[in-house]
DNA sequence: GCTCAATAATTTCCTTCGTCAAGTATTGAT
DNA sequence: ATCAATACTTGACGAAGGAAATTATTGAGC
């Protein structure tokens, strides 16, 4: 909602995401792009100018062949207004202040003694206080990211299985206990929402994103939104089998991806007592091949869960991210190779990016979500 | 297109889906369901009555709690206009007329004793003329179903295996051949839009819909949208490994569903020189534990594979059919059992219809297309 | 039978949004 | 200087859908 209180024609909001999202672009191109006519795109965009959330840049490049008159292209001034995004942990608050292009400014996080919703809320105030500062004035949302089941639309968490959280209303609380406009969404879905927005999916029609960590999760983008699943599940490629005699999985089942991958996983597939994830990065990176066999099934059955999503959806491209993968070196190849094997036919041709995760990255998916929520909303 | 050649509003496009894929309804209850005005129901709907795609049924069943004025039902007249659907296999045309209904009114072949393109055709153009007769007034539309490689947009049949057909432009041929407007598209996409639009799929934002037979596919719908896939696939079911350690496939890989449940595969894993699917169905009919092992390993793996589509994109319903069910008692309780076992959490709320598919089901598939092309256009 | 409340459908008027077509702005080439 | 080319703006217009009043048709209460 922007401050005018008023709803944005649909033409004004394609404009406006359109030049979030895709830089500065002229108001022909734009039109061009969006399939109207650049009256319209004038029109829609004299007030977002007038709010200062555009402006025009100087007339640059030539565009055409020689002659004519240079474009003025339309940009997002990104400092127009800022936004925070926390991510809520078991143990941790991570927050930052982003700008409206989702560029992280600042950050800070707390750590978490209890996590009853009291406490966490506590927290929550103190460190939105803490972060905001110089930035508060032009500060209105607030995007949090929990882990587990989370109703978006509501701000209801309905199941947090770090927090032990069951059915807490926490778009209403966190409102009341920072004064901001709250969204809530699932930590994945917000990391995939900022990836589509400000990441390698902008102007993908389908994309996916799968996390690598404890567990294996993905978000996936179909026909330019976010697939929820008609009974709350989505994305859960962690629990696809591709292993009918592999090891036994908490969900009951044999070989899944994520009791293959997962961090506990490995851990107990290297088999050494006393050995934590971490030591047994160490030890394969060291050359220790009985550890690194380990690291290759686990990633080798990661690319073979990414490629059941590329063959089932075949999304534009697939990005791999996560925790896990701060030990990027000894997956990226396998994932690689077990992607190749089992992606079927065209579905091989889709673009892999695999890298780590930035400290504080989930934190800037709960702002992109926030910032989202200005425009769709 | 409708008769008159103009394109409809979206709204006269909206209410007239809506009276077709969910049958007679009244005005105020549309204009609920499409959050329109009442007035903006009336309006759409008055040309549509005037064409004679729409009637007004006698006021029925009293719908509030007791006063007020009945009313008055849109309904289709599915006799308006007739439809022809033509499934082109390696060796037969298989060809319905359907009413708006989608209702099959007659159907016939042909054996194809040749399948360049030039034969095809022109046995289509006798099929075609077979099928009409006295619907011949009122059919201005054929759609067409060809597994494979096809692109829906152009009408262009990119690669087609049984066919042995590259890059023909087999819409624009068609419609020379035959003088109706031509729809193209794959045979599973084509299926899965039957079930959206008049099966169990109406009224699901999302909706699957697997076929088992020589091969294991599936159509998908996402936010009540056909996936199609970035790089032209999607859907790709049969290649999603289950058995890391499983049986080889033709795509390279091993343990893939289709290496498992293909009909190819159950006569391999039974194993019996001579043995042909419908004598293996009768074996294990009559209690052979071998063979019937053969079918239940057959189900379990598309079992899991069904329950890798609910986990991933979580659809309303899944709908299994096709050929291979013909043996329908074999396979049911391990597809169940396989997909309540590898399905996550919710997932497994997912209901899953098993059915065989009734002789001409593609064929209404394709007159099915040929429909939504009326309006979708 | 008459009146009234309740619900369905239509009509009339009006707003909104975006297009069309004409005009203005700004450049390079001749 | 003039002209062609391209970008942008303006104002008139039209189509689509909404709001509210009006008409239509019923059952209930008297």
């Amino acid at each position: 909602m922007f401050p005018d209180g008023e709803a944005l024609a649909p033409a004004a909001t394609a404009v406006f995401t359109a030049v979030l999202t895709e830089g500065p672009i002229s108001r022909v191109a734009l039109a061009r792009r969006l399939n109207l006519s650049s009256a319209a795109v004038t029109k829609a965009a004299r007030p977002l100018i007038a709010m200062g959330y555009l402006e025009e840049q100087a007339a640059t490049e030539r565009t055409g062949p020689g002659a004519g008159r240079p474009a003025s292209p339309l940009a997002i001034r990104a400092d127009r207004e800022f936004f925070v995004g926390v991510k809520i942990t078991g143990d941790e608050l991570i927050g930052v202040v982003t700008d409206l292009r989702a560029e992280v400014r600042t950050s800070a996080h707390r750590r978490l003694t209890a996590t009853g919703i009291d406490d966490v809320l506590t927290q929550l105030g103190e460190l939105v206080n803490e972060l905001l500062g110089s930035f508060r004035p032009r500060t209105r949302h607030l995007g949090l990211a929990v882990s587990g089941d989370v109703d978006h639309a509501t701000g209801f968490v309905r199941y947090s299985p770090f927090l032990r959280w069951h059915d807490v209303a926490l778009r209403e609380l966190a409102e009341k206990a920072t004064g901001l406009t709250v969204t809530v969404e699932n930590d994945v879905k917000a990391l995939t929402t900022a990836e589509q927005w400000f990441g390698e999916g902008v102007g993908a029609d389908s994309f996916a994103l799968v996390t690598v960590g404890a567990g294996i999760g993905c978000g996936l983008i179909v026909g330019g939104r976010l697939v929820s699943g008609a009974h709350g599940v989505a994305g859960e490629i962690g629990h696809i089998s591709v292993d009918t005699n592999g090891p036994a999985c908490h969900c009951g089942s044999r070989g899944c991806v994520e009791a293959i991958a997962g961090a506990d996983a490995i851990v107990r597939a290297v088999g050494r007592p006393g050995v934590t994830f971490s030591q047994a990065v160490a030890l394969a990176r060291s050359g220790d091949a009985a550890v690194g066999a380990a690291f290759a099934r686990a990633g080798d059955a990661i690319g073979s869960g990414i490629a059941a999503v590329a063959n089932l959806v075949g999304p534009s491209r697939i990005v791999v991210s996560g925790e896990g993968l701060s030990a990027y070196d000894l997956f990226e190849p396998h994932i690689r190779a077990g992607f190749q094997r089992q992606a079927f036919g065209a579905a091989a041709d889709c673009p892999l990016s695999i890298r780590p995760l930035p400290f504080e990255e989930w934190a800037r998916g709960a702002a992109a979500v926030s910032i989202k929520a200005l425009v769709a909303s």
